[in-house]
DNA sequence: ATTAGCACTCCATTAAAACGAGTGCTAATA
DNA sequence: TATTAGCACTCGTTTTAATGGAGTGCTAAT
């Protein structure tokens, strides 16, 4: 049995109606909801075919049907192909958030946050941003610098502009010169190595340098060793945990409960970075449904995620979590456009 | 009527059952209950005595009662009395929190978030603890530093070793004279000054001996007022947000969405730290029963806080929030503990 | 190939009944 | 006088039964 247009048409038609209403479609509502002028009997027919081709499901004997993941699966992929050029129409939901990138371009992660409220609130899901990863890891600048007598400030800026300070409190005041010696010490070894060749031999040998300061090379050693270990666990940023409660398939104790566990743990939400890192199609855009998705307890959720990129080579993960009947049109949509603004945004803008 | 010795025990009795269960106690459990050997007619009798009183309620006719906000009340007064020695048994949970924060003094973020997350932990509640709050806003020491040719890195540091960084992208590379001058004429005019004390008169005086790199002031000042204002809004810690599913009395949609909200925005949270800055009673210690509470989204909630106080007066607040039949006894242990390890801790080390 | 018609299934809703925990009151008791 | 046993009564909860209705699958007619 093949799968003809006018199947597809009354795919469609069920997953739309599902999508709005949550409640499984019934035959007589396709008959009268399309404009195929088709009476209830033979849609029946036909979901019994759809059925048949693993495409819908009957929750129970005597009720209307629903999607199964493989329809909620051709449903996209074919939408993905066909509203290719529509985008448009969700861009003005975008502008927002592209005055706001462009206000204030300093602050990351309140740029990250902010848009993943508003991404929350227009589409009425969870969202999650992870702040760009950077992948290279080369040293760009190293200080020290004395902010009273007994207390130094480290300095330290990765590409990608990467920055961490340090307090190191020291026993004895340093003189002006000293502290100059240590800086240029510092600054002419290290500086454009990537962090993984600072290996012990050098770290020996720049302590020999330092002679008797060399508790303070170790002390700034060990803030090097931070910044890469912070940008291991990536920052995550999360908002609308509380949409699940609008879908009363995801809203029962034992789901709510692992999910609002999910989102504020975020350890696990890495997964779905990771995952959309990986899986790239060429399009940016990961549509995860149901047990698709690489983290476990969201099986009963569709995860939209887009990839955006910014200069230097810095990619992050935007994501929109919801019901498996998530408005798949709309979210993909917004994402594209969000993408594709930060794409080009990133880019105009760092060059300036 | 009076609250003799004989009522004082039932309604404790009734309290902590209730604290158990979270069912209305009846007559009869009391009168197995306690060593007071009465009957369960006795018991109602008392019990008659008690709603009368205002310290019990009963949610309907011929079901048991529980305790009023006003039996609380009385109950955790009583407690703060007579339990003041017997915080001992709480320490040991809250010695790994001390390793931990010997462990690397340096993170105050992860510390806090840490501490949240282990204390949400053990108590099987959700918590908040909010990041010491800067008092002095003096400059102690800024500085612009030239990382590649066109871009600046400006590092501002306040008393309290607030740290905050500036990335300036400038049109013309800046000869190392120019770029010391400058660093001279910010720390000269601005470094010990209180925040409050920069004004407009004094800004453009800055500029005006800037000369041509004007430009370069005006985008320190601004970083600047930016330390001001990321002080303004408090950092805030959650965690455990997912326990409030253990107890049924706020599990349900309505109120779970509303507190998992209240958690996420953290908004809200600061009049919880206000709050309790505010209403200091002298132990340090606050406890909000329902409707106490400076949140509204928590009337259903009772919440125990604690304020500590770090080196410099710096002050902040660990919060627990839980339902009304919170199990006070040890959840205002663990804090008065935990409160005694950082107030002590921190000043021992910090002097170091 | 499509459709009208009908019997059948099964979930959801409502109604009624049984249950049980707990009270308040009264009369008996120490 | 304080305590207690006993009992009728209340009221929420759970169980069971009854009803309704949406939707299907099949058959026969168009």
């Amino acid at each position: 049995m093949d799968l003809d247009e006018r199947k597809l048409k009354i795919l469609k038609a069920i997953i739309q109606n599902y999508l709005e209403t949550g409640e499984p479609v019934g035959s007589r509502t396709i008959s009268k909801y399309t404009d195929l002028n088709l009476s209830s009997a033979t849609i029946r027919n036909e979901m019994s075919d759809l059925e048949e081709l693993g495409l819908i499901i009957q929750p129970h004997t005597s009720a209307g049907r629903i999607p199964s993941d493989k329809g909620y699966r051709l449903y996209v992929d074919q939408m993905m192909l066909e509203k290719e050029e529509q985008l448009n129409q969700a861009t003005k939901e975008v502008k927002e958030m592209r005055e706001l990138l462009l206000e204030r371009e300093d602050k990351m992660e309140s740029i990250l946050k902010q848009m993943a409220k508003m991404l929350a609130t227009n589409t009425n899901y969870a969202t999650m941003i992870s702040a760009p990863q950077v992948r290279g890891n080369k040293l760009k600048f190293i200080q020290l610098s004395r902010v009273e007598a007994t207390q130094l400030l480290t300095t330290i800026v990765v590409e990608g502009n990467v920055i961490k300070n340090t307090m190191i409190t020291i026993d004895e005041p340093l003189d002006d010169e000293t502290l100059l010696k240590l800086n240029i010490l510092l600054n002419t070894n290290l500086n454009g190595l990537p962090v993984e060749e600072i290996n012990l031999a050098m770290i020996s040998r720049l302590k020999q340098q330092a002679g008797i300061y060399d508790g303070i090379i170790a002390e700034v050693m060990d803030a090097v060793a931070e910044v890469i270990k912070e940008d291991e666990n990536i920052e995550i940023y999360t908002s609308g945990a509380n949409n699940i409660f609008k879908y009363p398939e995801l809203a029962d104790n034992q789901r709510a409960s692992e999910l609002i566990t999910t989102f504020e743990e975020k350890q696990l939400l890495t997964e779905l970075v990771q995952g959309s890192l990986t899986d790239d199609n060429g399009t940016g855009i990961q549509v995860y449904i149901g047990n698709e998705t690489p983290v476990k307890t969201m099986k009963d959720c569709s995860v939209v995620t887009a990839t955006y990129e910014l200069e230097e080579g810095m990619k992050g993960t935007i994501g929109i979590i919801g019901p498996r009947r998530m408005d798949y049109d709309k979210v993909i949509s917004t994402l594209k456009t969000l993408k594709s603004q930060l794409d080009t945004i990133y880019k105009k803008d760092d060059k300036g």
